[in-house]
RNA sequence: GCGCCAGUGGCGGAAUGGUAGACGCGCUGGUCUUAGGAACCAGUGGGCAACCGUGGGGGUUCGAGUCCCUCCUGGCGCACCA
């Protein structure tokens, strides 16, 4: 995943650029063609809100910092093709989201609408539902207040089945990735029913998924944000009713307000009152749902509190209610003795030939709102008039650029004030006309910057074929905080811009593999101040701070932040290790997908691994036998397996294990046709120290093909056989791989340890996994 | 509450149902010395031993860290989803 322009590169992004890196080269030593690309997801709220505070603007902020991760990106040795970089913050990029804009506005996938929508009080600006966590911003934690504004939106729910059924076919990505994008789409079936309000000829929609217990329905529920609270309430009383449920916790308590109005209910001939409860989402199916308190825990809570009647209808003890589950129906007219499903089936059959409700297959996900109230972001290509009435631009009116000179002091949106850039006049009708002033939301930049990695120089988004020839991405490596943000939303541009422009790719990334976060020991002062463990030295069998003597605490080893002052400069470590250190331990000491702690013993044993290859190449040569032929091919063999299998910890244990054997046998290969399989082995991990060895031993600078495994090599004769009597192992014996079990079980009888276990027992069984295992089973 | 993943030495971690602990860190003892952020040699699961050992308890199997059931613990995700 390509970065954002924050300022500096972490330890994160080393981890994550070093795994890609080791990838990119073995394919291209094996002869396939690698594009292994950078870029830069440039635009976002950071840079406008660093550029208030350091007085500077966010371009310039962004570039810079571009300028400067980029360096400290080529001191890690990347082999990466510069020559197709691009911030998404420039016009060669944004200009053709625009296009893209443009192309789903006419496929009916853009639109606007008035709606409730999350707004972030700190950063200003609407958020989508994917980027508020537990009722906060995904960056500024602030509390998220819900806004009626006219937004645009993207329509991926038109594509919510088709998300979440091409999930199976996503073999090679983490299972716990496509469990939390299945759980966000949230598919779940039911029906949707009509319920009409007494003393009107309107009707309140409502989804469940219950609608076999529809006969103990005894009152309705609704959202505080549901059209017909605001129909029926004055603001003050909304207000009122908010406050209140703003006071309880409302995951314990429910509380409601009685809207004094009823429904009659569906079935019976019966009223039914209806609530404001603070337990209806105002963003799930309806926003509303009848209440059937003797099967539903929630409704059953609820109906407690404001003496509601509890009817049973499926057959249960008393003692069981609510009761949820399964079983005969009871109290229910001509559902009585059905099963749940049966009634379902029958009831919806019901409600459709009586044109009150409908079977329902009812979604979680919402269509993504894209419209963010900032300056720096991809201008949306939309004119206003005075009527109020809009118009989506040509692809000829492109681009709209985003003005540089502007005021970022004032509060809100700064395009907002910006009247010579917002006034034109309309081209085509010649009448006076604003722009748009609200921009994309950056996921749009990120959702399909990977296609745009195939060309960055045309004129065009993209080539069809060529997007058809070189996608999906076969390899694609980033954190998994982005499960269901990014990694949902290029999963539904993808889909959008096949249907728009006939491609032949159905998901963006055929490989998807989460990397592990960096942690590193946190210590705290007992006043309970970070305190940055190099700072921290061991006295007298006491942590203390080396400065001030201060008694220090070593807590857990956190993920690296600054706030807990537990960040290792990559920079520095650089500077002092070097990048071939750096690399062997970025992979060394856990498998990529898990946690890796940062320790000063990992990264100077790895700095130590370096030197000693570099030793050991430096020996004179030596005899050479058909053993340490054989060690060299199963070393191939495994750094090969191992970096497919991104089980780059192996390869460093890989590469121990053979130079543990040769120098034990003191075995020098020195400029030997092994010591250059084994240095094109090393390439894609050690880039530059096997580069240089190789530089000096063959006086070239390249490695050539990736060698071929002599398979011949890795058969084993010798073997050393475990003999077990029982199912436990006795002993071993050393054997050659095709011997004859009668002839080896003499031995075998022989063996002391054998005669010991076996005594005067009769031998009832014998099992010889040939090569493998021989097991006697004695009575 | 629901879902997913994991639990192996002092630590990080290896083990297509077939010798548990590869490899590394750390530690112990030693060697060398151009005194290094070294290097090298030997050792390092527990136990004097027989033996015991992969979170606990069952099961399948000739054989289980691995498969099945169940419980416990930890992590992550979702969570009033009607």
């Amino acid at each position: 995943m390509f970065p954002y322009p924050s300022g500096n590169i972490h330890m994160g992004h080393v981890r994550n650029y070093v795994i890609g890196d080791i990838c990119a080269r073995y394919h291209k030593l094996k002869g396939d063609e690698v594009i292994h690309p950078m870029g830069w997801d440039a635009f976002g709220l950071p840079a406008e809100n660093a550029a208030i505070q350091f007085k500077t603007h966010p371009r310039d902020w962004t570039l810079n910092n571009i300028e400067n991760m980029k360096s400290q990106l080529q001191k890690l040795d990347l082999d990466i093709e510069w020559d197709r970089e691009f911030a998404t913050c420039n016009e060669d990029y944004y200009r053709h989201q625009q296009e893209l804009f443009i192309d789903l506005y006419n496929a009916g996938l853009a639109y606007k609408k008035d709606a409730l929508v999350n707004w972030d009080p700190v950063d200003q600006t609407v958020l989508a539902n994917e980027q508020v966590i537990d009722g906060k911003g995904w960056r500024t934690g602030a509390s998220v207040e819900k806004k009626n504004l006219s937004q645009w939106f993207f329509k991926i729910t038109d594509y919510a089945e088709e998300l979440l059924n091409d999930l199976d076919n996503l073999k090679l990505w983490p299972e716990k990735v496509k469990t939390m994008q299945k759980n966000w789409i949230g598919k779940s079936s039911g029906a949707e029913i009509k319920f009409k309000i007494s003393g009107s000829n309107e009707f309140l929609n409502i989804f469940t998924t219950r609608p076999d217990t529809i006969y103990g329905a005894t009152f309705i529920g609704v959202s505080v944000n549901h059209p017909l609270v605001s129909k029926t309430l004055n603001n003050k009383a909304i207000k009122e009713i908010k406050d209140e449920f703003s006071k309880v916790d409302g995951e314990k308590d429910k509380i409601g307000v009685s809207l004094k109005i009823n429904c009659l209910h569906p079935m019976l001939n019966k009223e039914i009152p209806i609530y404001v409860a603070n337990f209806v989402l105002d963003n799930y199916g309806e926003g509303a749902i009848f209440g059937c308190p003797a099967h539903d825990e929630r409704d059953f809570e609820f109906a407690k509190k404001y003496d509601l009647p509890i009817i049973k209808v499926i057959d249960c003890r008393d003692e069981d209610l609510p009761y949820s589950g399964d079983g005969k129906i009871i109290n229910s007219e001509f559902l009585n003795g059905l099963s749940k499903d049966a009634a379902i089936n029958e009831i919806i059959s019901y409600f459709t030939r009586k044109q009150i409700g409908k079977e329902k297959i009812n979604f979680k996900i919402r269509d993504w709102g894209v419209s963010r109230q900032r300056y720096w972001g991809c201008p949306i290509p939309v004119i206003y008039y005075e009527d109020g009435s809009y118009r989506v631009l040509d692809k000829s009116e492109l681009p709209v650029l985003l003005p540089y000179d502007v005021n970022l002091k004032g509060k809100g949106n700064a395009l907002l004030n910006l009247d010579k850039w917002r006034e034109i006049i309309c081209p085509k009708t010649n009448k006076k006309a604003y722009r748009e002033t609200d921009t994309l939301d950056t996921f749009v930049d990120s959702s399909w910057y990977y296609i745009r990695f195939l060309n960055n120089k045309l004129d065009k988004p993209f080539e069809i074929e060529q997007v058809n020839n070189l996608l999906p991405v076969d390899k694609y490596i980033g954190g998994i905080e982005h499960a269901i943000l990014h990694l949902l939303y290029s999963r539904f541009f993808m889909k959008a811009l096949r249907d728009i422009y006939g491609l032949k790719v159905d998901e963006p990334f055929k490989q998807l593999f989460t990397q592990g976060m960096i942690t590193h020991k946190t210590y705290r002062t007992s006043k309970g101040e970070w305190v940055m463990p190099r700072e921290v030295v061991i006295k007298d069998g006491q942590l203390i701070l080396e400065k001030t003597r201060e008694i220090v605490e070593e807590g857990p080893s956190e993920k690296m932040s600054k706030s807990k002052k537990n960040v290792i400069e990559p920079d520095e470590i650089l500077n002092s290790f070097g990048i071939d250190a750096t690399r062997i331990f970025m992979i060394s000491d856990s498998p990529p997908d898990r946690e890796l702690e940062w320790t000063d013993e990992g990264i100077q044993s790895s700095k130590n691994l370096t030197h000693r290859i570099e030793r050991y190449f430096s020996q004179k040569k030596t005899d050479i036998d058909l053993e340490v032929e054989k060690k060299v091919e199963l070393f191939i063999y495994n750094i090969e397996t191992n970096i497919l299998n991104f089980s780059l910890n192996k390869c460093v244990a890989d590469i121990y294990t053979l130079f543990n054997y040769l120098e034990k046998r003191k075995v020098y290969l020195n400029n030997s046709e092994l010591s250059s399989k084994i240095l094109t082995c090393l390439f894609p991990i050690l880039p530059n120290l096997s580069s240089l060895i190789c530089r000096n031993l063959f006086n070239i600078s390249k490695f050539k093909h990736w060698p071929d495994v002599k398979k011949d090599l890795l058969y084993k004769d010798k073997i050393v056989l475990p003999i077990q009597v029982q199912g436990k192992l006795v002993t071993t014996i050393d054997t050659k791989k095709g011997y004859i079990e009668k002839d080896i079980l003499k031995l075998i009888y022989q063996l002391d340890k054998v005669k010991n276990k076996i005594q005067d027992k009769k031998v009832i069984k014998v099992i010889n996994v040939q090569d493998k295992i021989i097991n006697i089973i004695v009575y």
